[in-house]
DNA sequence: CGAATCCATAAGCACGTACTTATGTGATGT
DNA sequence: ACATCACATAAGTACGTGCTTATGGATTCG
């Protein structure tokens, strides 16, 4: 499967979706998570484990605690597949890829 | 349901997201996108309306023929998403953001 | 007109998957 | 030591959905 096929499998649920938003506030441990959620804490369990599995989410264990933090460049490839589709878009924003290539020497 | 929502729903099945793909060649009608999928043509149809849904398609019909085209717009609700955490990433990327604000005025 | 083509919709089925409860494994606290 | 806490995994269930075949409506062709 490729990169982008796995990260929109991934994000396609919405509650999972909404756990990597959260994460967003910054590290957390899985109970923190489940806070704010109406779901089971397995439920959470089972949402980070595929958020890492593609490389979303990173995760630190510190005692019994697991703690989970966003892995933002895991969207590249996500990131990667809609820019193929800018090129379409209005020369203006089309011009975005050509800069993007140049910053990254 | 938001518009990011209903794209990550809509672009998480492999098949449709080649059909969108696939429109990237140009317009097309059902029949012409048919020849190199293995699925049945109600299934391309099926496709065609759920991609037509959010937006990423457009539908034009002649006669007997309906004419499908990308509408790569439809895909900025996902672009505007996946910015959002472009933030967290490398300083070097992270400049994208304030450029395209830059590039909107 | 009748047959063939293009496409959409209906109905039914098969499968994936997101959830639940139950349980196991370490780590922490008393 | 035992109980409790944090988390992961197992097993089972319910539901969504992507596929199929069957059919219908509209258009074009002979």
């Amino acid at each position: 499967m490729t990169a982008e096929a796995e990260l929109f499998r991934t994000l396609a649920d919405p509650t999972r979706r909404a756990v990597f938003e959260r994460l967003g506030e910054g590290e957390m441990t899985v109970s923190d998570l489940r806070s704010g959620f109406s779901v089971s804490q397995p439920a959470i369990s089972q949402h980070l484990a595929a958020l890492k599995a593609a490389g979303l989410v990173s995760e630190r264990r510190a005692g019994r605690n697991a703690y989970y933090r966003l892995r933002p460049e895991g969207l590249t490839p996500l990131a990667g597949w809609v820019d193929r589709y800018r090129t379409f878009w209005p020369e203006r924003i089309g011009k975005l890829k050509e800069l993007l290539k140049d910053m990254d020497q």
